[in-house]
DNA sequence: AGGTCATCTCACC
DNA sequence: GGTGAGATGACCT
């Protein structure tokens, strides 16, 4: 189960956070508390964007390598990376990242050698507080000892680190 | 300023 | 295999 948080700003449509929740159940609660709007099915044509982003995540999800971040660039879509990251380091991080493809996996370890730094841990960091997650695929970056390393802020024993696992899982089966 | 980490390495066992 | 200490540095409060 998979939500988008998104605002129209200035006719822009600025996607604020890309979340998954264990059960359907906690995502309408979440909504709820939130007190967010759902789009209704018949007004979906109405917001072809939020409509192309779902179609290229359901592409993802049937196994296509696309490159969500790239593609949705093209979509009137904004990440907000600028205002999500705003160091130097962050940008550093998160563009070396965007680049992986579907199925490749790469180490917190690996990622300091390419920006030129050694603080592996702050790498971890960043990618703990990434709110889109899929898109900036942070869920391909494991530990060197090939350990799993972390997922959306958890980092023992969680059904988070188990969706880590079963995206590599699947990302490895549909990429022959 | 001090605390928190989604790490790594090395030294043990 | 496993655990623990120490180095580490960006970020948050």
């Amino acid at each position: 189960m998979i939500s988008f948080e998104y605002r129209i700003k200035d006719k822009v449509t600025i996607l604020d956070e890309i979340r998954f929740f264990e059960k359907e159940a906690n995502a309408i609660t979440f909504i709820q508390e939130k007190k967010y709007e759902l789009i209704k099915e018949k007004d979906l044509t109405k917001y072809s964007n939020i409509q192309a982003l779902q179609n290229l995540i359901s592409s993802y999800s049937s196994g296509k390598n696309v490159n969500l971040y790239d593609n949705i660039k093209d979509l009137n879509i904004d990440l907000g990376i600028k205002e999500k990251f705003q160091t130097e380091f962050s940008q550093n991080v998160i563009s070396n990242l965007v680049n992986l493809d579907r199925g490749e996996i790469t180490t917190y370890s690996e990622i300091g050698n390419r920006i030129d730094s050694t603080a592996y841990r702050a790498i971890g960091n960043i990618l703990r507080r990434n709110p889109l997650p899929l898109i900036i695929p942070c869920h391909r970056v494991i530990k060197k000892n090939g350990d799993i390393g972390g997922f959306m802020g958890e980092s023992d024993r969680s059904w988070q680190l188990n969706l880590k696992r079963r995206l590599l899982e699947i990302e490895q089966l549909t990429n022959p």
